[in-house]
DNA sequence: CCGCATCCTCTCGGATACTG
DNA sequence: CAGTATCCGAGAGGATGCGG
């Protein structure tokens, strides 16, 4: 599957016919002499493509509730401020959800809601697909 | 689709199975007692899911064959200087191929190879399923 | 036209220390 | 335990000007 020779594969006129049609539901018009002010997929993408935050949907995904501290040492190399920014925009966002109990010490926990595993779903099939390809780019970054 | 209490909805644990499962695939292990060192899907994801790299890829997926200062007037916003480093980190991972014709003024023409061809429709999937959520999401920040 | 070099700004995010 | 406050450094990325 991995053959270096497909990156030089010619790509059917077709193909582009179907991207075509499905890009322009996503940018409304794709016309450069006019482009777009303002894009909300790009502002929704950039809370939701972020490294950490990528990483923090995954992890939920896989273990279903996380505490605060739980989360903090899978995600390795985050630190406090940056790890409860995340999760705070993930949170107004309705990626996940946060339940505190009003023990001492205290205790949150964290979840995704039916929309954020939705999105881990997406994120999921990305990630699987890039981790399917990722020797095909390794290598061929040696070749440079 | 997009009422509100959606995201309150409690979460089978079959789900959560399916989910386990596909996420050891990319993780490898998930015990966070034991946290990978290095993950080559970050790495390749911090090339490929840059707010720019996303971008380019989308766009030159539209329209197929793209020259410099065309992408650059799409992009809207991105300086000759990070266009060009962005161009030549995918065209190094192999999403892009870069062709170069000696006129004078120069022409340099960017079109995704058939591996980038591939990743644009695994982004397509993303921003599309996106474009969809994103009155739930904006309509949920405003609730805070 | 393409894109590099330089400079400079600004945001992200890490370290540390501190609170309810 | 779960954060917040403050400070600070690295790096991304913009602006400008030049060169092939």
């Amino acid at each position: 599957m991995s053959e270096p020779s497909s990156l030089n594969e010619t790509i059917a006129d077709y193909q582009y016919v179907e991207l075509q049609k499905k890009l322009k539901k996503i940018f409304g018009h794709l016309d450069y002499k006019n482009p777009p002010e303002v894009c909300p997929v790009r502002d929704v993408l950039s809370v939701a493509s972020n490294k950490w935050s990528i990483l923090i949907i995954l992890y939920l995904g896989a273990y279903k509730l996380l505490r605060f501290n739980e989360l903090k040492k899978i995600l390795y190399g985050v630190s406090s401020k940056t790890l409860s920014e995340k999760l705070k925009s993930l949170e107004r966002d309705g990626y996940l959800s946060r339940k505190q109990y009003s023990e001492v010490p205290i205790r949150v926990e964290y979840q995704l809601t039916a929309f954020g595993m939705r999105y881990a779903d997406k994120l999921i099939e990305l990630t699987t697909w890039m981790d399917n390809e990722k020797e095909l780019i390794l290598s061929n970054r040696k070749k440079n």
